[in-house]
DNA sequence: GTTCTCATGTAATAGGTTACATGATTAC
DNA sequence: GTAATCATGTAACCTATTACATGAGAAC
């Protein structure tokens, strides 16, 4: 099975969930599309690694829910035990990041300005989740793990934003030197652009 | 034409490489093996975004150099300036600690000393790098996109590991909670675990 | 009236990894 | 002697996205 699957034996393992709702829960863990967890249900219930229950719904379509079998918690409980894959990060915005100051400086601040605005926006929906958890869950062991996830990315995603801050900086102390450049010498320029390796404590 | 293609006119735009190189290189912006390298280069050649030289070598075995044409710096000029994906970001660790409380809580420590360990190492090497850039190239245009990136890298790890230590406290305090728990009432239970998110400013 | 949520599924395609293939040089 | 680096390529396979398909109720 592919880790994919762990991920939603994982979830089952906190509660039994449709197909539908697992889709929302697994974001956190492992994004994926429903073309893709539909199919691998089918094929996971068929190993015996998770079983489902028919519910009939009024004004909504009926729904399957399913639940994590004494098998799916061996297999997941091994595969906790054995190696992690190291995490990938696919970021088209590091691409961008790379490659812009060649160009349009402007652009790249739009860039870097449409980003923080993107982590603000996350970090606020998390903060709120995180607050329903503490209040309404006051974190029982259930919840921990969602917990911990939660708070962990919020972490990150401030620190991504105080390092956006740090690159407008440097870029506004870059204008200044460019204008400068006419009057200061080549060596003077170098000393400069490295103390700003020192904005780091920023 | 996809992502990576952009990834390699972005590389390439700074100085001509070698598939092989590119790989390397390639890692900080969107990983790829050179399986996946070595047909889209052909392909991208066939296009008119990059051209390549044959460079015979001693010793060595024979490589194409690859430079970005004209026609490809206009194509990576128009992608930049068009819409950002979001970051994928796929990390087993994620799911492994989402549902480790519910299982054992040694093997959720060691989990996280592992990881802990791993990022440590990654935040060393990244550190060589960045004071390499620093004193060798004194941050020129040319390497700024580097530079920033690596910064970004190294204070996301170091984020997370503070991350850790903060989840390693947490799971030291609930256990101290666990044992007084045949004294204490499930009110004041609740109580202590909400606390516990007062942790947050470790 | 158009979009959002609920709810499930399949088919086609794109993207990415692992394995197969070769081979000299250098470092431990 | 065994692993790592340099260097390029293909084939098979797995993983993931987009598009196709259906349909009712609620909200704006």
């Amino acid at each position: 099975m592919n880790t994919l699957g762990y991920a939603i034996l994982s979830v089952l393992g906190r509660k039994p969930c449709s197909g539908y709702q697992l889709a929302t829960h697994l974001e956190v863990l492992w994004p994926a599309k429903h073309s893709q967890i539909y199919p691998l249900l089918t094929k996971m219930e068929q190993n015996g690694l998770v079983v489902f229950e028919h519910v009939e719904q009024t004004g909504k379509p009926d729904k399957k829910i399913f639940s994590i079998t004494e098998k799916g918690e061996e297999s997941l409980g091994t595969w906790i035990t054995g190696k992690t894959a190291d995490p990938i990060l696919r970021d088209e915005f590091l691409i961008k990041m790379y490659s812009m100051w060649m160009t349009d400086e402007n652009q790249a601040k739009e860039l870097i300005h449409d980003r923080i605005a993107k982590l603000e926006h996350k970090v606020a929906l998390r903060d709120q989740k995180i607050a329903k958890v503490e209040t309404e869950y006051s974190i029982s062991s259930k919840h921990f793990g969602r917990y911990v996830l939660l708070n962990r990315s919020n972490l990150l995603d401030k620190e991504e934003i105080s390092w956006c801050h740090w690159v407008l900086k440097i870029m506004e102390n870059t204008n200044i030197i460019h204008f400068l450049l006419g009057i200061i010498s080549a060596g003077t320029f170098n000393k400069i652009m490295q103390s700003i390796s020192f904005f780091n404590e920023f």
